[in-house]
RNA sequence: GGAGAGGUGCCAGAGUGGUCGAAUGGGCCGCACUCGAAAUGCGGUGUACCUUCACGGGUACCGUGGGUUCGAAUCCCACCCUCUCCGCCA
């Protein structure tokens, strides 16, 4: 949710803002809510002040002169009632129209309307180049007996599968080479809890633009599935106010992501690059205002080191102001090559919330006498299912099998899976 | 799932429906005393919003949401959470 004060102060900036963004928003409708809010929260205070007052007399007055005093009494308690509902009303429609309004832009977000307009900043590594023809993950990884969607269509329907074998193994020697880099950076492992109330998703602001259709709901416990881990980890502190000197506080979560990919169908239907469940490793950090953009760095960095690390092409993009998502003040994404695809495609993506989030979420620091709202940013440290496809691809051998990129030898024990 | 107890400020813990934003103790901050410290004494110590140039003034908040009342931490209803016992269970 971003500022209402901004509405107020700099009505322009916030037009510009959503204009840039492609969002069609009216925005005289919030102003004069707000002016309207105001000036009712002004009567009905001074109403209940004149209440509070007479309500503080009755007791010190003469018996006679009491039955006037219950009766002026009553006449504002009825006309508090009136104001206070109109009050409501009020409110409620102004919180439904400032939900439409998306964060504000960093200055350095590139313009444009949409995926097209997004800046590469650097590519990294060479694509490899092979003497034979290229399999795609899925038939690698049927050949190997890693990848069961078949099966998993049969029990699940489609988008799901069964992860066998050395995959299962190569899923957890990611994990413990994403620990082993993070945990030593200050980033605090936490396995969050995937089942979420609706009033932590909805403060989170995943209901809103749309949100909803993408989110798995357990109908009879008003809860929802976590569609990525940062649901979970970045409520962890709601309604609270962090000391100052605790921050930064950085988190790596690690969880299954449930997402519905309604409207997807006919989209990456093959293998299991877009799945209805997947595990992601995620890094959360929450910080002061002024320590943001550098945070901001400070995760992509980290999400290269990751890569470089797995020796994988891949390239850094900055997403253009209509390709960035609500919440985000900046967006970078990492795509990474795919040969199957003979392209890069999205496996890692860092955002700056600056205090979207956390102003919904009532996440406060102070700092000595300063106290504001944290600034919250999310960046993925490894899609497991995207990232293991990559790895797939790119490490294949002629004969099908797969050479393990030398830092994850030691937790997985071998060099080559499939021979 | 069944039975019971309870949720008050940073913590502990009082609180006959009216002067309770809330006693008291501890903690913390400041000052005094001291060469310094401890002990002691004095003072201070929540959040949000509105209003004022400012001093200040106002409103709300005692788990959450409703209700009763001129007036609610205190009474009523619903919900949430915690603890204890039983059942079940990894």
């Amino acid at each position: 949710m971003i500022d209402s004060k901004l509405i107020q102060e700099q009505p322009d900036l916030v037009a510009a803002n959503n204009q840039k963004r492609g969002a069609k928003i009216d925005i005289s409708a919030a102003q004069n809510l707000l002016s309207e809010r105001s000036s009712l929260i002004g009567e009905v205070e001074k109403l209940r002040a004149q209440g509070n007052e007479i309500a503080g007399q009755i007791p010190k007055v003469a018996d006679e002169a009491r039955a006037a005093l219950v009766a002026e009494g009553k006449n504002i308690k009825d006309q508090v009632k009136v104001k206070d509902e109109e009050l409501n009303k009020v409110q409620a429609q102004l919180d439904e129209e400032l939900h439409k309004y998306p964060n504000v832009l960093r200055e350095d977000v590139p313009e444009g309307s949409d995926e097209s307009a997004n800046q590469e900043m650097r590519k990294i590594g060479e694509p490899p180049k092979f003497e034979f023809e290229v399999k795609d993950h899925l038939e690698l990884g049927e050949n190997l007996g890693l990848i069961d969607v078949e099966r998993a269509a049969k029990i699940s329907g489609s988008r799901f599968a069964y992860f066998k074998g050395e995959f299962v193994q190569l899923e957890f020697a990611l994990i413990n080479y994403v620990l082993s880099v993070l945990v030593p950076e200050g980033f605090r492992p936490v396995l969050p809890p995937h089942i979420i109330s609706t009033k932590a998703m909805r403060a989170m602001g995943y209901l809103d633009h749309g949100g909803e259709e993408e989110v798995y709901h357990l109908k009879n416990d008003d809860a929802v599935l976590i569609g990525t881990s940062e649901q979970a980890v970045g409520p962890m502190f709601m309604d609270e106010m962090i000391a100052g000197e605790e921050l930064p506080l950085r988190f790596v979560a690690f969880s299954p992501c449930y997402r519905r990919e309604a409207g997807s169908y006919g989209k990456d239907v093959r293998g299991i690059l877009r799945m209805h469940q997947f595990d992601k490793l995620e890094m959360f950090s929450y910080v002061l205002p002024e320590q943001s953009d550098q945070e901001h760095e400070f995760l992509l960095a980290m999400q290269e080191r990751l890569m470089q690390g797995l020796k994988l092409p891949y390239r850094v993009m900055k997403l253009s102001a209509g390709d960035t998502g609500a919440p985000s003040a900046r967006t970078y994404d990492i795509e990474t090559w795919m040969p199957s695809q003979n392209t890069y495609r999205e496996t890692h993506s860092t955002s700056n919330t600056t205090d979207y989030q956390s102003r919904r979420l009532n996440t406060r620091y102070k700092n000595g006498k300063e106290k504001g709202y944290v600034h919250m940013l999310n960046g993925t440290a490894f899609a497991i299912g995207r990232i293991m496809i990559a790895i797939m691809e790119n490490y294949q051998q002629a004969e099908g099998s797969i050479e393990v990129p030398d830092i994850l030898r030691p937790w997985l024990g071998k060099d080559k899976i499939g021979s």
